[in-house]
DNA sequence: TCTAGGATACTCTATATAGAGTCCCCGATG
DNA sequence: CATCGGGGACTCTATATAGAGTATCCTAGA
């Protein structure tokens, strides 16, 4: 088995920042903090060692040395090893050539729109466009921080991506909410008479099932 | 405390269903599958049992009988609470109105760019590409059918912000692979050098540490 | 000089999760 | 009539994960 478990994006930034050089988890940590790739990679102390664990377990890194300075606890530094890098350049190589299903939360909220009433769902939609254009407002004024700090854009297209996908989703809100407004989306009228109802929330059923999925004769 | 946890959108899932009549758990399972909501939302059996337990324990759903026919496995009916169409509620709100931070693989992958030498990279991002043209047009074929069966758009708006996210992906990497090609992008140079040393695969360090972050006097 | 607060460098534990495995039934096939 | 395969309806288990907790050192203020 070439690829033993390559779930956790966090030992890919583990790898690379060994094969940088050997360093102990915690200056892993601080390396990829000083340089914002916690905001691509989730990262807690709890994962961390679970981590670097499983790498020393698949022969992907090994231990080097522990120092110790005064009583405070031993800092083992690790070092990447051949397999290592192999498994590195691999894992990375797959992850920008092939797309990888993700199940954004937003998506499926709106798998369940339905289950909200309209006007509600338009102040809810609302709220979220305003809390978009504050985050793309923020994120606008670090770009502006960090080109003037002649930060080569090599060094941050991963936030440059994830600012492109904020602004779609924004836009994406502002249609639907108008939609909404004009009364032009499909199955509006269902979803008004739905929620219509007197007795509290009849937050379904949706009118489709199995026999809209294919035609029988 | 008003909410326990609100971790897996599995749970939601399994509120929506069970608010609109009582199930099973597998019944849950093929109703949000015959309506591809298993696209949005990741299903699968080990998770789906552990998440109905959680919602018994926090007093959202309850058990309203278990039938067996047969020998077969007992199935034990659930149907939601009051508490639980308040959380139902509560949380379908929060996830509406405040967009949370994800992590796409692919953001991650672009944050360790570097760590693959440039010319690979481009390739890599060819290969994305064509991936990426490929699910749009598949994407866009069972559009088509889902119209043509007369299903309102109301129920498939998850797709269509999916197909959106998508396409921004997909112009982001032609972007960035232009850039490449026309060597307009900048640390290209940096990037090169970094891996025409012959000694290896030398993956960073990048020209950029804490120095960079704040300026000093 | 005493102390409050913040790094440093982990460690612990309860819970969540994925994926495989299990057992039974039913219809079709040879 | 035996058996084969494909559902249905879970159950089991090893691993992953988040978040809080711990213990030491250092610095700067009162």
């Amino acid at each position: 088995m070439p690829a033993g478990k390559r779930a956790n994006p966090l030992a890919l930034a583990v790898l690379v920042c060994l094969a940088e050089r050997p360093m102990h988890p915690y200056e892993v940590a601080q390396t990829l903090r000083t340089r914002h790739k916690d905001d691509s990679v989730r990262l807690n102390y709890g994962s961390l060692y679970a981590v670097v664990d499983t790498l020393v377990r698949r022969g992907l890194v090994e231990a080097s040395e522990t120092e110790r300075s005064g009583r405070l606890p031993e800092r083992t530094v690790y070092r990447i090893t051949d397999a290592g890098h192999v498994e590195l350049h691999d894992w990375l190589a797959e992850l920008i050539a092939v797309p990888a299903k993700e199940y954004p939360a937003f998506e499926a909220a709106l798998s369940f729109l339905p289950a909200v009433p309209p006007d509600e769902a338009a102040s809810l939609l609302d709220e979220r466009t305003q809390r978009l254009e504050a985050e793309l407002a923020s994120a606008g004024a670090l770009r502006e921080l960090v080109e003037k700090a002649r930060l080569p854009r090599l060094f941050w297209v991963e936030a440059e991506f994830a600012i492109a996908l904020r602004r779609t989703e924004l836009e994406f809100v502002r249609r639907l909410r108008a939609d909404l407004a004009a009364g032009t989306l499909e199955g509006l009228s269902w979803w008004r008479q739905v929620h219509g109802q007197p007795d509290g929330p009849v937050p379904l059923p949706p009118p489709w099932g199995p026999e809209h999925d294919e035609e029988r004769p």
